[in-house]
DNA sequence: CTCGTGACTCCCG
DNA sequence: TCGGGAGCCACGA
């Protein structure tokens, strides 16, 4: 399909290709883009690139089913904007992967 | 150019 | 069972 074969740019595209109403792992992201133990770089980007990509980052989160930003980071807002989207949450704050978690 | 850090994950003791 | 270390790649200073 494409020539760039960067990991950045196949991470993002695997990112964007997540549907509403389902989320993705760090892991599941970095792997679909080539490297399954490459999650942080996939942090990285959602960092750099999450607002100029227009990228869902708020559908990225850890392999727990549970979001790891700290509440001073905006966890709040990503719960809000997932159970916007019809994501539940477990009383833990735990996602069920059976019914949303995103399959590449 | 080099160095440090990061919303992670997996393997080993 | 739980804890620590290593691995991955990109970006900012």
């Amino acid at each position: 399909m494409k020539k760039e074969d960067s990991f950045h740019q196949r991470a993002i595209r695997a990112i964007k290709k997540i549907p509403r109403g389902k989320i993705a792992t760090y892991g599941l992201i970095a792997a679909a883009a080539g490297s399954p133990r490459a999650a942080r770089q996939v942090v990285r980007i959602l960092h750099s690139s999450s607002d100029k990509y227009n990228l869902p980052w708020h559908r990225v989160i850890n392999r727990d089913g549970k979001i790891s930003l700290p509440p001073a980071r905006g966890y709040e807002l990503q719960k809000a904007l997932l159970e916007d989207e019809g994501i539940v949450f477990s009383a833990d704050d735990k996602i069920d992967f059976d019914h949303f978690l995103w399959s590449p």
